[in-house]
DNA sequence: AATCCATGTGTACAAGTGTTCACTAATGTG
DNA sequence: CACATTAGTGAACACTTGTACACATGGATT
């Protein structure tokens, strides 16, 4: 009979999590998500979820927390790689763009997650976004491409570009994975989004 | 006991999607919903789902269409109540607004069906979110406000800003409905990118 | 008036659900 | 080394689930 083996500490934490995300990443959709389920595909016994969580949302929550990491990752690789100004947004776009194929599930969970059925995670995954608009005014205000807008109207224009980007989101994973044609048009519309926004921003008077 | 009552045709169908909308509107995931749970808030022996539905991806089917009339009443709503050009932006967030307090359940069924499980509700609304932009599109030709446009910038504009009211309205689901302050912030701020994107649309040259 | 059919009802069943409990082995701490 | 704690196991529970079946009934069609 299968003796207890065991591991790593904390490794049936995280098989569970990755579990639920590798469903998601089947297509499920979180909320319908079952205990039993997710132990069943994380290959342990179901009452050792209560271990390491009170229940899925407890669960969902700790995934938001991940899925914070993933995205300050992200942010990252793009201070670094983009260099020139005036291919800012391409750039920009690509590198989201790879990060969201690189993590897909997490991302689904995300987009799953913003009209979820946890209050907590929904306000999780916003709060990330928010977290991640406000780094993005930073890195405006740092770059003095937007001089004329004020802190307000500054915040104002990151938080749009965030919530296009995250639309964006739902359009790529819609597609499959090696769908090249498709990607690529997710992209350059994603560009040109961003593009106009930042053409409006440029433009803009405040109080107007 | 109860003895079978039959009513109007298609009543005990109308129950049933009426039931699935409540429940999402008291919180629940529809891809969380069962056929038991759905019949039983309907107040309809399980068995009966099945004269009407083959399962509850199709229920959401027909879920997505009856949206598509809520959408198109608001349409006309919006074009025949916004009459002067200057107050374009500030009416039609209003109309969407107060649709959107009207007809919650139904909204955030389609705020949840974006990241949804089934793929074919997916795609449904999302088809219906392109009508909208075209419709949009046709209308800011009419009103001959972004002349300088071409159609293909023009299409691309419109869909920002469906994306954008979009997730507004995961905002909005967001506070409960009688929260006036936040409300009417959600309001401005909606406004405020319109107006943005139109600043943008405004300035905006082709094949930049 | 006879018939058909769409739509309703009750019963049944096998499978799956969340959660509790008592038990056990490995690990960190004294 | 002894011991408390943590993290694993399996069996059991009371329910809920989707779905199949046989049957009843009202309205429409013939």
């Amino acid at each position: 009979m299968a003796e207890k083996q065991r591991r790593k500490p904390g490794e049936t934490r995280e098989k569970l999590m990755t579990a639920a995300l590798t469903l998601v990443g089947k297509g499920r959709h979180f909320a319908s998500l079952g205990i039993r389920e997710v132990t069943r595909q994380a290959g342990v016994v179901p009452t050792s979820f209560y271990r390491h969580f009170r229940n899925m949302d407890d669960l969902g929550l700790q995934l938001v927390d991940e899925l914070g990491l993933v995205l300050r990752r992200m942010m990252r690789e793009a201070r670094a790689n983009v260099l020139q100004a005036d291919k800012l947004i391409e750039e920009s776009v690509a590198i989201f763009i790879s990060h969201a194929q690189a993590n897909r599930s997490f991302f689904l969970f995300m987009a799953q997650g913003l009209a979820g059925e946890s209050r907590a995670v929904q306000e999780g995954i916003r709060s990330e976004m928010r977290f991640f608009a406000s780094e993005l005014a930073n890195d405006l205000r740092r770059l003095r491409l937007v001089d004329h807008l004020t802190d307000q109207d500054l915040d104002m224009t990151s938080d749009l570009v965030v919530r296009s980007v995250a639309f964006s989101l739902t359009d790529l994973l819609g597609v499959s994975a090696d769908d090249d044609y498709q990607i690529e048009q997710i992209r350059k519309r994603t560009t040109r989004f961003l593009q106009l926004i930042f053409v409006g921003a440029a433009h803009w008077k405040s109080a107007g």
